[in-house]
DNA sequence: TAAAATCTCTATAGTCACTATAGAGTCAAG
DNA sequence: CTTGACTCTATAGTGACTATAGAGATTTTA
């Protein structure tokens, strides 16, 4: 009991910063307030941010680990959404796993463009670069022009 | 000649504000305006622009990007600068490709612990999600205390 | 007891690569 | 002469923090 926010930090791997921030952010609730106006936080939080950081290392956005939490809070709840999530975030990880590679496809192929040359000028890596035969469609990132 | 931005972000597949925003970062030259203060393109920037929208579909951040156009204004230079730059290119991305299978694999292993109960109190997955075994190491992202 | 070091507080601005908005000006067609 | 499509600048917002400044609280050391 009575931790603060320093010690906070270092039980739960996570910078005194991004404390105050989940607590702004709603994530954490506000703790009480010592005489000092320090926070002093207890078990709760602990296990809270804990939980919030083992989303985080699984790459959850700070929205959909408001929503676990918030199904959390409320226990009574099916436990159905929880699976649906979880199934959502994890088809994110593998579509962006697939458009990484074969974004690696691109650049490995454009790697072997490099004539040696030793020129610049002559270079086939940035004469492949410049010849656009894909045109807007990003591995990772998506721009249409309307 | 004389393309107003509107055209050129048709043919390059890319909006009229990143047009903007690219001449406002320095990888786009200012170019000539009209009597009415109309942006005016010519062909040097169709080329150029679609040499970043290349490099932007492969991933690259526009600092890199900046370094590219940098070698190929000076095309005097060796060329070994721009191996240079694609090798660490296609390492990152490498790295960000095996970080995301572990992650997968996490995520994964998550989904299995639902215990079917349909009630959030019992479920499986957030009690998962709640002991937290591994401790600030994420995937994609970086963290620690100090 | 005083000074120094460490911790904490709030508020604000910066990161990246855009995106969105507001409010005004320009130009071609009907 | 009005409509509509296009363009201009400037500013703020996105996500998940990070960095900074300037002040106050607490602990350690002399």
């Amino acid at each position: 009991m009575e931790i603060r926010i320093g010690d906070l930090a270092k039980r739960s791997g996570c910078k005194v910063v991004t404390i105050r921030y989940y607590e702004k952010e709603g994530l954490l609730p506000k703790p009480a307030r010592s005489g000092g106006n320090f926070r002093l936080y207890g078990e709760a939080h602990i296990e809270r941010l804990q939980f919030i950081r083992h989303c985080r290392s699984l790459d959850m956005t700070l929205s959909e680990i408001r929503a676990l939490l918030g199904l959390r809070d409320n226990p009574m709840q099916d436990c159905g959404e929880v699976n649906t999530l979880l199934e959502a975030h994890i088809q994110q990880v593998e579509m962006r796993v697939s458009a990484l590679l074969q974004l690696k496809r691109h650049l490995v192929d454009l790697r072997e463009k490099c004539s040696g040359s030793r020129s610049v000028e002559a270079c086939g890596i940035l004469q492949g670069l410049g010849n656009c035969n894909c045109h807007g469609e990003s591995a990772t990132n998506s721009q249409t022009s309307g």
